[in-house]
DNA sequence: ACTGGCAGTCGGTAGAATCAAGTGCCAGTT
DNA sequence: AACTGGCACTTGATTCTACCGACTGCCAGT
């Protein structure tokens, strides 16, 4: 009940929310060491950390206003305290110091984006190893989706007498194709007309927007355009799904310990629509953290998720996550998640064209 | 040491290598419950097995050899028997009865291959898929190697000035890309002679033995050349790398029970080397199993893995595995391999054109 | 408002007792 | 000689008890 009014002795953090600051520093206290070793924190080592200056009585006192109000727990009589969802909340919002990433990883993102060299897949799948081995949790990387691209190219090459294959080149440097089996069997001046015929009709267009017709009045062309129109739908529609890439699921193996626990959370990470729609939720609503039950998804309740966007033109779009339990080291994960998303976005951006005012390749991290 | 010659009461299995038929069959009935119930079996219930017309006396007899010849062990004093690496081993070898699907895995097999439509990779990515839900294991995909196939066709796209996608396609319905910065701007024209004039020269010839350099008086191209050729050296080297797909790795963490098992285990599917690796070698010592040490990889000395060929073309390739614990249901793992691994080689043989003799599709299940 | 002191609460561990499963052996039977 | 029933024995698992240690909640004192 006591509410204080906020002492000024000495140079203490600059917000701690609605929590008196003693308050504040025993629940970060708690949340840091049990974030380390796993054990519930007693009042005794709470007493000796900094911003802490009573005794283990008077901390007691507060841990019981804590409990009472829910930031901390205490899973058996005559154990110590450990937070709640709403504890680490607090903890995410008011207490976690800025981003401290150690010098030997910086240079290892740095030596990684030094020399990325391959393509945008390859770049994704391999920065999810990189977040994976940043952090001790499982690492996401949900590809940005081709939302405005335009198609720059349109071709058809023959594989085998009847066997066509449509590729497809979209303005930001992805490639689609499809295989087409066809009635007839199509001589390589007849397939390079048709190709040019279709590249005239769709190149330039958004691939959702393309012309579902292409006009020709040549009576044998229809029975070859019609499974090609039927592939350019399907890659319309394919380009949607977001590409997923996942990094370290080992990693689920060592951040909890009972084996049911990695079971489920690893099968919900198979269903990579889950996935996607996890990660964009939280975005939307403005979130880098959700703990716990913050997201609705009842398997993950003992996780907690840090998502930052990756950001390719001037829409949000992709994004990188990370997968731990909720007893997390969320300045750690922060620290990684901005880092990989901000350099990923910078040079995707470099990439494809979209370069951007001049903020320059320089420093951009801070927290 | 008593060798019995071969009892010929009844229809009895077809061979049973270099064991008495009886301790044959004692060895099944150990092998079959503990692959069920993961619990040590007694000679009691082991008297009652099929083929076993004998007392529990006996059976501990013949348990006693077995054990002596290294087929079984006891975890301790006053346990049932649990089989060894080569207990399985005979099983595999001798014992495991045909491979029998459920009809319901048989049909979701058949609507699966029925209804697939993408692309190979998604195809090869969902079949990974399919062949974990059969079985409670987790699956590994290697697609086949593009090793024979020809170029089909080479074109430059661009995307941005001084940004061009190079686009290679080969026979065998593969796209690869590589994105390019030039360092001047070129026209379309001028992008659209050199396509030409690229594929003239690379198309129809094997990727690795592509000419090194395309032959040019035009004093403008070879910066441009350059790294164009680079790229194709690149694209040739990634070509090797197989690429792997897994599918349900939360399968994993059902089948072991030590959460640092189920941690190594998966550390190990990280490593797609590895995995290709190990697949190939199992392969080529011509074994569809690999039980516990029978593969070189420490960590995974708790597992089996079960392999299936695809082929593709004439010569073998790709691969499927089953990997989980070395008490597996062996016969159930070999026959979802059997099945997907043949399916798939159909399935790819049918869609690039290496049509084969004229097995037709019909069945080719069996065993 | 805070502190030291103290009784009280529980989980965790160690040791003893008991249980149940399953063995190895042996004398007896066919 | 091959097999069987019977039995003593071994040993992990389970239960129970006692006890220790960690931490708390409370209270009287500064």
């Amino acid at each position: 009940m006591s509410t204080r009014t906020r002492a000024s002795k000495g140079p203490q953090r600059a917000s701690t929310g609605e929590l008196d600051p003693r308050r504040a520093a025993i629940l970060d206290a708690v949340v840091t060491e049990y974030v380390g070793t796993a054990t519930p924190v007693g009042s005794a080592y709470v007493a000796k950390a900094p911003g802490v200056n009573v005794s283990s009585a008077t901390v007691r006192a507060d841990m019981v206003a804590l409990e009472r109000d829910g930031y901390l727990v205490q899973p058996h009589t005559s154990a110590g305290r450990i937070p709640t969802d709403k504890g680490y909340r607090f903890f995410v919002d008011h207490l976690a110091p800025a981003g401290v990433l150690g010098t030997a990883q910086r240079q290892r993102v740095k030596r990684f984006f030094d020399r990325v060299h391959g393509e945008m897949e390859d770049m994704l799948e391999r920065a999810s190893r990189l977040l994976s081995e940043l952090t001790p949790y499982a690492a996401v990387v949900v590809s940005p989706s081709h939302g405005s691209a335009t198609i720059r190219s349109v071709q058809l090459v023959s594989l085998a007498p009847r066997l066509v294959l449509l590729v497809v080149v979209l303005s930001d440097g992805a490639v689609e194709k499809r295989t087409l089996e066809l009635d007839q069997e199509l001589t390589d001046e007849e397939l390079a007309g048709l190709s040019g015929r279709l590249a005239a009709a769709l190149v330039g267009s958004e691939l959702a927007k393309a012309p579902a017709r292409v006009p020709t009045e040549d009576p044998v062309l229809p029975t070859v355009l019609e499974p090609v129109g039927r592939a350019l739908r399907e890659i319309a529609r394919s380009e949607q799904n977001d590409e997923v890439y996942m990094g370290g699921p080992s990693r689920l193996a060592e951040a909890f310990d009972a084996v049911e626990t990695v079971r489920s959370v690893l099968s919900i990470l198979e269903q990579q629509l889950v996935v996607v729609t996890l990660l964009r939720d939280v975005l939307d609503r403005g979130l880098s953290v959700a703990i716990g039950t913050e997201h609705g998804y009842e398997p993950l309740s003992s996780c907690a998720v840090v998502v930052a966007p990756v950001k390719v033109g001037d829409n949000e779009t992709g994004a990188v996550g990370l997968l731990g339990p909720t007893r997390m080291n969320y300045p750690q994960a922060l620290a990684a998640a901005h880092v990989v998303s901000s350099e990923l976005s910078e040079r995707m951006n470099e990439a494809y064209g979209h370069r951007r005012s001049d903020k320059g390749r320089g420093r951009r991290g801070g927290h």
